[in-house]
DNA sequence: CGTTGACTTGACGGAAGTCAAAAGGTGTGG
DNA sequence: CCACACCTTTTGACTTCCGTCAAGTCAACG
């Protein structure tokens, strides 16, 4: 087992992991260890490192403790969505969220170096705006992934079938392929179950709720959202982890497809 | 609701997400477009689009249709991780993973349109090797994620907490943090029900049950994997996911810290 | 030595799983 | 155009894993 870097070196977990799957020139093991010369910051066990809806500047690496990803629910249920370990990095997606959709608590004492937002600004514009655009893509996407956990965590079938359904019509909406709330939506129960973790019989049996309740239809292949309002209460919706910008007074220079949906 | 591009432009669902978060010139719009121009695959409904561990060379972007990312479990179980509608990425992550650690499924026919992989060619050198770092932070955190709700879906008390406790084996040997496979691991019983999604009662009959078939130790904060290989078995655990390059035959010059673990 | 927070135990209940069979659709080929 | 095969949805009876509630133990700490 060889070691890449030199004897004498600064212990640096950001590069013990990412030479897991890549090798760094000499160069650049410099410039990652110029990252962790950056400012530290000490957070005793059980405080919050970054709050929910925070709007981070620069990033927080954690060098050693144990921190962890988590949302508060609005009925007092948390989910842990990951653990962060030293060399994990807590808040990457400032480069091109807005604000935190989940909040980053220190479980045990764990220090974190702040790299610092020159920086980020410095690859940011070196950045094009497609690289951009598909760090946006994936940033979304994880978020999405975090809030399917939660679904799965924390959510009762009938809550995580209204969840899938609500977010489902935004994402449709949000891509112009809805109309009257009805998109086609082609998958069988037994591919909701493999999606929501539920059987199949368990997913006939509380489709028919929703449909009793009259929240949804469901015929030929087209998922007809009859009640959004209910669905959305019915699936505990938040919808900030879908990132999107909202029209403020007078701007119009971002779509606002998603409107009254969220 | 105002529309950012031109009355007679071609539909292009990937701006039409990308526009819920930015607003992009005229340049960049049409750079976008191009993008639509490449090469289109039509995949009928129940088909593969990408196969569980392909090394794929060029982006799918879904343009019409509905797709899911997908992973079959060696019992024959199948977790959905994520649907994906038109102007949806399918594989960004050939960006800086090697292979794809899951598949992606047409549920309905679907149509793609596959970015040419000049076009990623160019990106990628247009990225210092930092940027590329975060890059495949993000990938592998997204990755451990979709592993998360699998865990969720489709593991029971047992295997969640021991796939919990093997990849944090794993993630704290690589960055160096384990002696004789221990590490500390300051959770409270409670906060391991938040992130497995149990209760603090089910975690602790659990626990018990993990000691008492001799698989972990848990005392005074510190987790030691008494047998890896048993608690391994009983997570049911690839370690694909983690997309940790092996050392291959005379190759020194990536790390391999989880050496015998994976 | 009382208070506090974490862990443990027991009894009971319920949401979702399992098994099995029937009913309803859909496409294909004779 | 019917018949057959096949897939999907539905229904019913029964089981189980995990949740809930509540009480009790234990160690740490001021």
């Amino acid at each position: 087992m060889l070691q890449s870097k030199p004897e004498n070196a600064v212990y640096n977990p950001l590069t013990a992991k990412l030479e897991q799957f890549t090798s760094f020139t000499a160069e650049e093991l410099k410039r990652l260890d110029q990252l962790l010369a950056g400012e530290r910051v000490l957070y005793p066990a059980r405080t919050t490192i970054i709050a929910d809806g925070e709007k981070v500047t620069n990033i927080h690496l954690v060098v050693s403790g144990l921190a962890a990803r988590s949302k508060h629910l609005e009925n007092g249920d948390r989910q842990i969505m990951a653990f962060l370990v030293p060399g994990d990095l807590c808040d990457v997606e400032v480069f091109v969220l807005e604000a935190m959709d989940h909040e980053i608590l220190a479980i045990s004492d764990t220090e974190c170096v702040l790299i610092p937002s020159d920086v980020i600004k410095e690859l940011l514009t070196e950045m094009s705006g497609l690289t951009k655009g598909l760090w946006w893509s994936t940033m979304s996407d994880a978020a999405v992934l975090r809030e399917r956990i939660i679904d799965h965590g924390r959510r009762n079938a009938r809550e995580r079938l209204a969840h899938l359904f609500y977010e489902m019509l935004i994402r449709y909406r949000v891509v112009g392929q809805t109309s009257d709330n009805s998109f086609p939506f082609a998958v069988t129960q037994e591919e909701l179950a493999d999606a929501t973790g539920l059987t199949p019989v368990h997913v006939n049996r509380t489709l028919q709720e929703l449909r009793a309740e009259g929240l949804i239809e469901f015929r030929n292949k087209v998922l007809t959202i009859a009640n959004p309002r209910g669905l959305k209460k019915a699936a505990r919706f938040e919808a900030e982890y879908l990132h999107f910008k909202r029209l403020e007074e007078g701007q119009s220079d971002v779509v606002d497809r998603a409107g009254d949906l969220i």
